[in-house]
DNA sequence: AAATTAAAAAATACTGATATTTTGTATTAT
DNA sequence: ATAATACAAAATATCAGTATTTTTTAATTT
């Protein structure tokens, strides 16, 4: 009937939201009673929720000083996107070797709305950027979805969704070039070529940073 | 004065120990009341607590159905073991070319404390498993304390802790080759040879994931 | 045995109250 | 004016009690 869940978790997932997508301001007091009214729960149920956030470090907690957005700066982007290029190429290179063909057909099912997403986008369809984005993390997790380890998937998906919020700021269409990567990586992941589609995704973790730091400001 | 904490935390740190160090067994139910009673806290500090552990994945919550520690087996054990490959090494690349002379002193330290512990374990002396594996996971921070990520860090902190949880459930000391390998580890490092360094860390983690392998029982 | 129902147990969610800590402001002393 | 102190206000951390759901269990019926 309802994919009902729990109170906590929508407004742990809604706060999480907030945060990637800049509706919380990096470093900002995130007042408990404020808080609590603008998602409309309890005080414990919403420190429950923000404690899992500060497990994961999307927000920080300083013992009796309350909660905090986590900050961002250019170091953290750098980091984050190292990171990512490390857990994602590894998982990428064991998802192409395992891959099966459900892999193959989720694949090819995810590049293609993510091309047609990135069409809109060409366009100048500004309206549609969580959709892309939310396409664009469908296609990278489709690359990978064969990797088979549990635990790398999980913390992959942490610092993507990191490196989410660092691109949400900056908001610039990086445009053809990430088109043409993700082109690159589909058709090398759909040949098995591993040595070219790890690579191109190096490359194109590492475009994407380079882009946002440029737009970004301290 | 004191390194007071709050409750809420040391809630956290006490079951994240009884989970690590078995004497919550894996998959076992974790049920409120009875956690309420055995941590002496309220039901809303110990479900923050949970949370937090549940974030980090030593605990399962399934909703509506509550918590339950973290199950173990073969497959998540060899998962673990290769993220920590992944993240230490490269972590110890980056330190081993970033340190400087406070990282060598704090590295010299860390080893011979780590060493005289080890011939302690040698002699027998089976009371001290807690304090040797705390000078292991000093030695191996300090390996790696001047790679200077701090997301990287971190996640290897959840990493390492994690594999602890295995080490402990087999209990059985690898005995002469782990003291060599950190003995080799340590000599290389600190004659910054990068390559050496990283293949015997690698091959340190192999040879403990093979041994702790063996001595598992499903 | 399988399915249904009823009762008990457990988890979620919320409220309100209190102790403690931090923060901000005003006062005093140097 | 600056620094130190003291007090008041705000915010956090904790706890206890309760209502609501959901899950689990046992009992009953088909």
């Amino acid at each position: 009937m309802k994919t009902m869940t729990t109170i906590g978790n929508s407004t742990y997932q809604k706060i999480k939201h907030d945060i990637i997508f800049g509706d919380l301001e990096p470093a900002s007091k995130l007042k408990l009673d404020s808080l609590k009214t603008k998602y409309s729960t309890s005080m414990s149920t919403l420190r429950e929720s923000l404690n899992r956030l500060a497990s994961e470090e999307f927000v920080i907690a300083e013992e009796q000083r309350g909660f905090f957005v986590a900050p961002v700066s250019r170091e953290d982007l750098t980091e984050i996107a190292d990171l990512r290029v490390m857990l994602e190429c590894h998982a990428l290179k064991l998802s192409i070797e395992r891959g099966d063909t459900d892999w193959e057909g989720n694949l090819v099912a995810a590049h293609h709305k993510l091309s047609l997403m990135e069409k809109q986008m060409k366009l100048g369809n500004e309206s549609i950027i969580e959709d892309w984005k939310r396409y664009d993390w469908e296609f990278h997790l489709a690359m990978i979805a064969a990797c088979e380890i549990k635990n790398l998937l999980s913390l992959h998906s942490i610092i993507y969704q990191k490196y989410l919020r660092y691109q949400m700021r900056v908001l610039t269409y990086r445009g053809e070039q990430a088109v043409e990567e993700h082109q690159e990586m589909f058709e090398s992941a759909i040949k098995r070529d591993t040595k070219v589609a790890v690579k191109s995704l190096k490359e194109h973790i590492e475009n994407g940073l380079r882009h946002t730091l440029d737009a970004f400001e301290d």
